[in-house]
RNA sequence: GGCGCGGUACCCAAGUGGUAAGGGAGAGGUCUGCAAAACCUUUAUGCGCCGGUUCGAUCCCGGCCCGCGCCUCCA
């Protein structure tokens, strides 16, 4: 099965393959680790996870190189305020990233490599782009791309950028450009500014620098997919585009994937519209890793995903009807044999959930069927005639589910234990939901206890005892449900 | 101004030239000591508005209204 995936240098959708006929090499821009990531970056990473996981469930191997943005003019102007040095201060937040990472179950790509142990793949692109003529040094050190020595540029973004008046809005820094539209290569050092000597002078690296270096340096300077977000498409990736093919005179990236801003109950998200959220925040707002994560993943990445507290809400229900299921499924004993009308379903729903996300990964499409399975499913166990190959058909198609969505193992515990530690460290346990707290306080033994405790008071028939237990419980977050196999309680 | 995206039931959200997936929420029912879970029934004669093309449009075309994104370092 080969995925249809939209192509921002074409405008359409078309097969995303490898060339080589091996394994898809792609490059996905990373983190600047200067801050915490919030929801919106989240997105973008998983989006890129939903691919890279469907490239591997439907057996497509692929080299996937993240780059961590280790030094900017944030970092360091950060860092200098912290007085520590720049990589210390991103040690702390490059660290984080990858904690939120495990707690949204991003998978690693194969391989993450830092802009700042890069410099000299940098510095000789430089150079390759000063023999082009297509890069010059202004007075102070700086280096600039030379944007007209790229008649193409602006492909990516359909710009046409020949109208455009140089000097209307020069940078008072930047006056020595040839172009106001010139882009940095190098940024020459201001004193006590992080800077590396070099070949090519005392600086660092300007931003789109490092992405061209290491994709040509661990792809290839022809590739398969470049991904990112939507207002990376323009400059950065334009950019890349313009430094890359100019210096090796072969096409950079064939297909190019961006992944849609998010709005935060119905806006931008921004620090002063108070609905800016990292993904501690949300966690310690008592809501689980799994739910953020169906969540940000359930609407297409080519849209724009308006993420509320009752999506939250929503994909938490979601969840636990799936969990429900599944568990019913593997708890439960059925006879042996199939029944035509079980495979069938379940042969179904794999196909149109394969079929939905072929088409440009339409994950809103492809939850269907598997909830149409879920029904399909309950209904035949309530009817006892689920047998055990259909079983094992089912748990089939939900385990293909999960190779992409991940949300069925019930291991939010850990995710949501991270951040309290976190926030205690942080001195933020005020923020922390009351009822998160509370179920925080119930150890699993104790809970094991009430409900054993609880179970021998409905057998003497004293149920004010037991359903006193059940709403204490409640009000701690943990929810208690009977069934003809005993006892299960899950925390909410 | 340039480029682009969207407006589908109470909410979220797919989708198709032939009459609207799925999830959540609500209501009624079955089951249950009661709940929960699960199942059944139920909630858009209509898919922003107005025209047009067509035997037929939510889906195609035109216009309008509304919301949103990008336009030099924000994923």
């Amino acid at each position: 099965m080969t995925l249809r995936l939209f192509n921002t240098l074409s405008g359409q959708i078309e097969p995303l393959a490898p060339a080589d006929g091996q394994s898809l090499r792609m490059y996905a821009c990373g983190p600047t680790v200067y801050d915490f990531g919030h929801i919106g970056n989240f997105r973008t990473f998983l989006e890129v996870d939903v691919l890279r996981r469907f490239l591997l469930l439907t057996g497509t191997p692929v080299r996937h190189v993240m780059n961590i943005t280790d030094v900017d003019d944030k970092i360091i102007r950060n860092a200098a305020a912290a007085g520590i040095p720049i990589g210390e201060y991103t040690a702390k937040f490059e660290a984080a990233f990858f904690e939120d990472l495990d707690s949204l179950k991003v998978q690693r790509p194969e391989v993450v490599p830092h802009a700042t142990a890069h410099i000299d793949q940098m510095i000789e692109l430089v150079q390759k782009l000063a023999a082009a003529g297509a890069a010059y040094k202004t007075e102070d050190g700086s280096w600039y791309f030379r944007l007209a020595a790229f008649p193409s540029y602006g492909k990516l973004s359909k710009k046409d950028l020949s109208g455009m008046e140089d000097g209307a809005r020069v940078d008072v820094d930047e006056y020595e450009k040839d172009s106001a539209r010139d882009f940095a290569l190098w940024k020459a050092a201001k004193p006590g500014e992080t800077a590396w000597d070099t070949a090519i002078g005392r600086g660092r690296p300007g931003w789109h620098l490092e992405c061209s270096a290491m994709a040509a340096k661990y792809l290839g300077e022809s590739f398969d997919l470049h991904a990112g977000g939507e207002d990376l498409m323009f400059p950065h990736h334009e950019n890349e585009i313009a430094q890359s093919e100019t210096a090796n005179h072969k096409p950079f990236a064939r297909h190019w994937m961006h992944v849609r801003f998010l709005l935060v109950e119905g806006r931008k998200m921004s620090k002063s519209e108070g609905n800016f959220f990292t993904l501690r925040d949300l966690l310690l707002k008592g809501y689980r890793a799994s739910s953020i994560r169906l969540a940000l993943i359930s609407v297409p990445y080519r849209h724009q995903l308006n993420f509320t507290f009752d999506g939250l809400a929503e994909a938490t229900s979601a969840i636990d009807r799936l969990r429900t299921f599944h568990d019913r499924l593997t708890k439960t004993s059925f006879a042996p044999g199939e029944s035509p009308a079980l495979q069938e379903a379940a042969k179904k729903a794999r196909e149109e959930y394969f079929n939905a996300l072929a088409n440009d990964l339409n994950t809103a499409e492809a939850r269907a069927p598997i909830f149409d399975l879920v029904r399909a499913g309950n209904t035949a166990i309530d009817q006892g005639q689920m047998l055990a190959a259909d079983r094992d058909a089912i748990l089939a198609v939900l385990s293909d589910f999960d190779a992409v969505f991940d949300v069925l193992k019930d291991d939010d515990a850990e995710p949501t234990r991270k951040a309290l530690v976190w926030a205690e460290e942080a001195g933020r346990l005020d923020e922390v939901a009351p009822e998160l707290r509370a179920s925080q306080s119930l150890t699993d033994e104790s809970i094991d206890a009430l409900v054993a405790e609880r179970t021998a008071a409905k057998k003497t028939r004293d149920f004010a005892r037991a359903d006193q237990i059940r709403n204490d419980l409640a009000a701690k977050g943990v929810v208690i449900e009977d069934s003809k196999d005993g006892v299960r309680w899950k925390r909410k």
